[in-house]
DNA sequence: TTGTTTCCCATCAAATCCCATGTTATCCCA
DNA sequence: TGGGATAACATGGGATTTGATGGGAAACAA
């Protein structure tokens, strides 16, 4: 799993070092590195291992093959989504149009969701992340639905 | 289960040792450690094995990919949380971030809540305790549901 | 050439491992 | 049941490894 939050440098090249802990979880990976895509719901990058992109596409083969949807998301996740390989101390280059989207400037703050991470400015993260905190606190409740089956193992 | 509250120390480089109970719980899951991360409720911090991460990876994934409160949920959760690996004598290393969100200072309070756990600083726990129980006290009638039909038993 | 990309090596800080020690809890036997 | 032996646990400090980062050389493309 993508966990935590980390503030890496992004240098003139335009490489950043992905957290050992990401290097990780796509390691046994088919391809070793991790794949990005502009994000089209705000001015920040998505990623994941090619697992999550095959999943993608699983969810997106569903659909009906000329749905203004699936047609949308085929466009914005697979067309705009660049694999990018590790070097040998684990970084990436980062293409410019990437570092524009997400407005990337000397920093970037990887955020781990779970199965995929978010790659954001580090100025633009901390206001959502004050947003996104107080809005989990005002909505807790809808995380208790499904009756409990086990926890802690 | 994680069960009862003990208070270790937290040495200058941050670690603090595991109750040995607890270390018991997470023995045979996936990943050698516990996973820590900032309530977003309060000044403290929980915790729980890679399974209660699993279990509410679970729980999020039913709700719709982009809804505010599954992504806030995300954020909160997964991009806070931490996972801290044993070192050879059962003890963790607590992040600057989490030992300032919690406000921990050279003590730490474990608190055992079955599927998960939470840690504090031992004066904010004894205050949360002590209004707690006023809260509880001042609360009881909402305790006692049904009239109890049966005998003493 | 000129600019771009990929690879390699050096450096510094931080996280991790290892060993030693005191203290508490548990066990065993008289 | 009492007391000593033993094991388990919590803790402190130093040594070692890992990870992030900067710069430059070599390969490639325009």
């Amino acid at each position: 799993m993508f966990l935590s939050t980390t503030i890496n440098g992004v240098d003139a090249k335009g490489r950043v070092s992905v957290p050992a802990d990401f290097r990780s979880v796509v390691r046994d990976g088919p391809f070793d590195g991790i794949i990005v895509w502009p994000s089209f719901d705000g001015p920040y990058l998505e990623g994941g291992g090619q697992a999550l992109l095959e999943h993608y596409q699983r969810l997106i083969e569903d659909m009906d093959p000329y749905d203004d949807a699936r047609v949308a998301f085929e466009r914005a996740i697979f067309g705009g989504a660049r694999p990018l390989a590790f070097d040998g101390t684990g970084r990436v280059t980062l293409p410019r149009e990437l570092i524009e989207h997400a407005g990337l400037d000397g920093k970037a703050t990887f955020v781990g969701l779970g199965s995929r991470f978010e790659l954001w400015s580090p100025e633009r993260y901390a206001e959502h992340q004050a947003s996104a905190r107080t809005f989990a606190r005002e909505n807790k409740r809808a995380l208790r639905h499904t009756p409990r089956t086990g926890g802690a193992s």
